[in-house]
DNA sequence: CGGCAGGTGCGGA
DNA sequence: TCCGCACCTGCC
């Protein structure tokens, strides 16, 4: 992770139970860190992990759903993670647009090997990404050399957005949430679908559910409605009903299933979702 | 080897 | 506001 510019290495450990949760935390980093670094560290990696998250309103409603209910108890004190920065999230949205996965991980690839900075700590090694003034002045030739094709010119557009000090994530986690919405939608390369994922994933807005792809429509096709997914139920439909459902808990809820169901299939392969996912 | 993928911007209706 | 289309690249 890279806090306020400098490279660290952390290490993540359970220290409590699910009724004490607690998580140790071990920063490795090149030269000493004060206390008020650590601090305002500390209450980012509660804040990227939502480790302060209350999920009791969530449970008391969703315990009440016969779907929801056996997720939950099976995935109790789950939260959702987004352990990067909003720019970092950029980038790997912006990475996964109009790919498959297996391509969207060699991008990845690539862009670290090249931009990134190797940490080693703890007898692992892992890169950080890149800081925006790093990459701000690269060439678009230069960034299609590592095969991104087209997604160079968003690359490099979002970067130096966030290089010349428009974007401020911590700004946009105060702002309204429309506004938040139109900035980020102002982003060249960003439109609906990734803005979506970052307004659940990195701004922790538990009730962003606007947009529904065709790879999401057909699994939520037959996980809701045990649709054929080659007839999937039409996207409106599904933002109607999700939003009954569940309320301002849905994408949470989606998620919890989503979560529920990959793993599921990952221990014991579900045939109709394993179709649906492409590698 | 054509078609399409965990989208998006753009031009035209 | 909506719709069709092009877009890098890799792989089925």
């Amino acid at each position: 992770m890279r806090w306020r510019g400098v490279p660290l290495g952390l290490k993540l450990q359970d220290a409590g139970s699910v009724d004490a949760p607690g998580v140790d935390v071990h920063v490795y980093a090149a030269s000493d860190l004060d206390a008020a670094y650590l601090t305002a560290l500390s209450d980012e990696i509660v804040y990227r992990y939502n480790l302060a998250l209350d999920l009791a309103p969530f449970y008391e409603q969703g315990r009440g759903d016969p779907q929801l209910a056996p997720a939950i108890d099976r995935w109790c004190g789950m939260r959702p993670a987004s352990p990067g920065s909003l720019y970092e999230y950029l980038i790997v949205a912006i990475v996964l647009q109009n790919a498959v996965i297996r391509r969207s991980i060699q991008m990845m690839q690539a862009l670290l090997e090249t931009y990134g900075t190797l940490l080693a700590f703890d007898g692992q090694a892992f890169y950080a990404f890149w800081t925006p003034q790093e990459l701000s002045g690269v060439t678009e030739d230069a960034l299609r050399e590592l095969k991104v094709g087209y997604r160079a010119g968003s690359i490099l557009r979002v970067t130096e957005a966030f290089a010349e000090g428009q974007v401020d994530e911590f700004a946009l986690r105060a702002a309204p949430r429309e506004l938040r919405r139109a900035a980020l939608l102002d982003l060249y390369g960003i439109g609906p679908a990734s803005v979506g994922y970052i307004l659940f994933d990195v701004f922790h807005q538990w009730d962003e559910l606007n947009h529904i792809s065709p790879w999401e429509q057909r699994i939520y096709s037959k996980l809701f409605f045990d649709r054929d997914p080659a007839d999937p139920v039409p996207v409106e439909q599904l933002l109607q009903v999700l939003d009954e459902r569940f309320g301002v808990w849905k994408m949470l809820a989606v998620h919890y299933l989503w979560e529920d169901l990959f793993w599921s299939s990952a221990r014991d392969p579900i045939p109709w979702l394993q179709e649906l996912i492409r590698r």
